[in-house]
DNA sequence: ATAACGTATAACCAAATGGTTGAACGAATC
DNA sequence: GATTCGTTCAACCATTTGGTTATACGTTAT
């Protein structure tokens, strides 16, 4: 049974360029292990608030990270089902290589009888 | 049995920023279909051989394709062992959350008769 | 040898990215 | 009410990115 993901381009295109900065990366390994505030994420990094929020927007956009209003402040946690789906969509580019490897060994498998008329018996 | 992966943090940075467009998310699975060469994989975008070129730079620094000399060819092909990685990357973005939640389970799970002295009972 | 082909690379340009500071505004606290 | 805190956003700047055209160079074919 395989998993049918709904991803259009343009939520790839945000997802891994969200992804394609360690800053970022680490922001979500951090949301991952515990909701926390804008100002609270932006004090563990050495980096003016206004950057961390818009690597924050950047996540969010991507919907890898989620905002939650709580009275002034916006709590961010992260969203491990589009983690998830990303991950499904990298296992059907490598099921397209499994399936390319099986055709070829479909190949090289056949009988060297073809249908056309000059088999060798 | 949980797979080591070892990428550094450059490295998965040139991965996501390489997957980050379409098009070359589209030229991964082209060459994870069939090898090809430069300026053949050139003619089916609608693009000068030099920007193809270049999304070809890409994928290369980042691993996700190989080059291979063939006369006054150079051949490409995706190299599905770093599509793997990336994906188990992302996996064990989410065993980070699995943990958490395993985590905040057991504390829920916890009988309400903590050590210190303050107990109901 | 010459021409054609495949590739690499340089120079250039517009747009996007990643950072800054500062202003504005609602919510919480004094 | 005034102040502080948390957030958002605009303006600015340097660098990177993604495209172009043009040039150079090795390989293959005529």
């Amino acid at each position: 049974m395989v998993e049918r993901i709904e991803l259009t381009d343009e939520q790839m295109d945000r997802i891994f360029h969200a992804l394609s900065q360690s800053t970022r990366r680490d922001m979500l390994r951090r949301t991952l292990e515990g909701e926390r505030s804008v100002s609270e994420l932006a004090r563990e990094y050495d980096m003016s608030f206004a950057a961390v929020h818009k690597h924050v927007s950047v996540l969010e956009r991507a919907e890898l990270v989620v905002k939650r209003v709580a009275g002034r402040e916006r709590r961010i946690r992260a969203n491990p089902d589009m983690i998830a789906r990303t991950r499904t969509l990298l296992a059907q580019y490598e099921a397209m290589w499994r399936a390319r490897i099986a055709r070829l060994d479909e190949l090289l498998a056949e009988e060297p009888n073809p249908s056309d008329s000059n088999a060798p018996a």
